[in-house]
DNA sequence: AAGCCCTTGTGAACACACGCACAAAGTCGG
DNA sequence: CCGACTTTGTGCGTGTGTTCACAAGGGCTT
């Protein structure tokens, strides 16, 4: 489920004020979701609680790491050393979370050799080595949308299974190969389309087409 | 709905290439969606096709930028000017699509006052003004998790009605404020499981935890 | 002008996710 | 040791989103 890692993080808050025991009730304020849903989804994941009592912290901390799959750590590449890639390649989040930044990758030649975030800038040529002789399993693209399907054949070429795709393209790829699209652009215009709601909805715009038409 | 974007995308992919008519299952192959979902939500979009044709790809982007709300321009600000803010405010992709970056901000003395992207950075102190004074209805937040709810709280105090959040927390706003989280660890976490699942799952691992509790 | 072919728009079945509400189960006080 | 209280786990009704499949409708060729 996508919702363990929003679990996930509401728990290590709880843990680091020393709480050592929670109700679904609390902990679905915490995550900000229905609390029926939040115990459906940790008893499908298997673990328990107590009834009475509430779940131990510490325990269901344990329960979704490993299920998430964060006990293990996680080689990452980042190509694309634009100002994404880099803030990417410095965000906290990753590493706290089993993410080890293993790799930047880059085509400029003002970029690759420069050190960033303790790594040096190696070359988009070197990709297919890079990522064999660091056991990268995971890549995340910041790459400009039209080199992007070309470094994704790439990437998957050498043995990564799971893409994080910044670049405003749908990526093709095998059936075995699992990618995550975040783009920027499409929240804001997502938030757009409601703020235009409230402000009483497109209605009555229709003739602006029409005269938009007319203008040519 | 969120699919919208997706699909405006790859009209103006289209509409580049002179491409003048699209059948559904044409840019429904383009978007990665089926095409009887594509069609569904054209109709309730209530723009129209022609049948035995398809939809004329110029006509279909107006009606779509429309209902997005995207005909209009939108004022927005960035609080918080790391490696995150900084690279957001220099996202062709926003620009492009009506999005006007009018404002940023940061609480940081050596960071205020710099020029970035063409924008001088302002302090947080007056955010308030900021706000007012540049008519910004959306608001991007890049700061940490631990100064996100307050800034959050006086940015909606100042008539901010949407709110792009980066921080990885969970905002409480009133009803009437559309909040969007994109949360790049999540992401990253949702992979490690897909990743994980494809290893063989973390069965017959139980007894890690076991071994883990033992050795404190 | 007429028939064929193509594509839209949508009715209906299906699947899924959500949340209520309650029984099972465990704790704590007396 | 027992009863009351608390909280989990889940069965079920509901609503939403997705997909199939097809009828309606428009263009194109002859």
């Amino acid at each position: 489920m996508a919702r363990l890692p929003v679990y996930l993080r509401a728990l290590h808050v709880l843990a680091e004020r020393g709480v050592a025991t929670v109700s679904s009730e609390e902990l679905a304020a915490a995550a900000g979701v229905n609390s029926a849903k939040l115990r459906k989804d940790l008893s499908h994941l298997g673990s328990y609680g107590t009834r009475g009592v509430g779940y131990e912290v510490e325990y269901l901390v344990y329960q979704i790491s490993r299920e998430l799959g964060l006990t293990q750590d996680w080689a990452v590449a980042i190509v694309g050393i634009g100002n994404l890639g880099r803030a990417l390649s410095g965000y906290g989040g990753f590493a706290s979370r089993g993410f080890r930044m293993a790799a930047l990758v880059d085509a400029e030649a003002g970029i690759v050799g420069q050190s960033i975030s303790g790594l040096t800038v190696e070359h988009i040529d070197d990709l297919e080595t890079v990522i064999k002789d660091n056991g990268i399993s995971i890549a995340v693209l910041a790459v400009p949308a039209a080199a992007a399907q070309a470094v994704c054949d790439r990437v998957v070429a050498s043995g990564v299974t799971s893409i994080l795709n910044f670049a405003p393209v749908v990526l093709s790829v095998p059936d075995s190969v699992d990618v995550r699209k975040v783009d920027l652009s499409i929240e804001l215009q997502i938030l757009a389309f409601h703020e235009q709601r409230k402000a009483g909805g497109p209605s009555g715009v229709e003739q602006e087409y029409l005269e938009a038409v007319e203008g040519q």
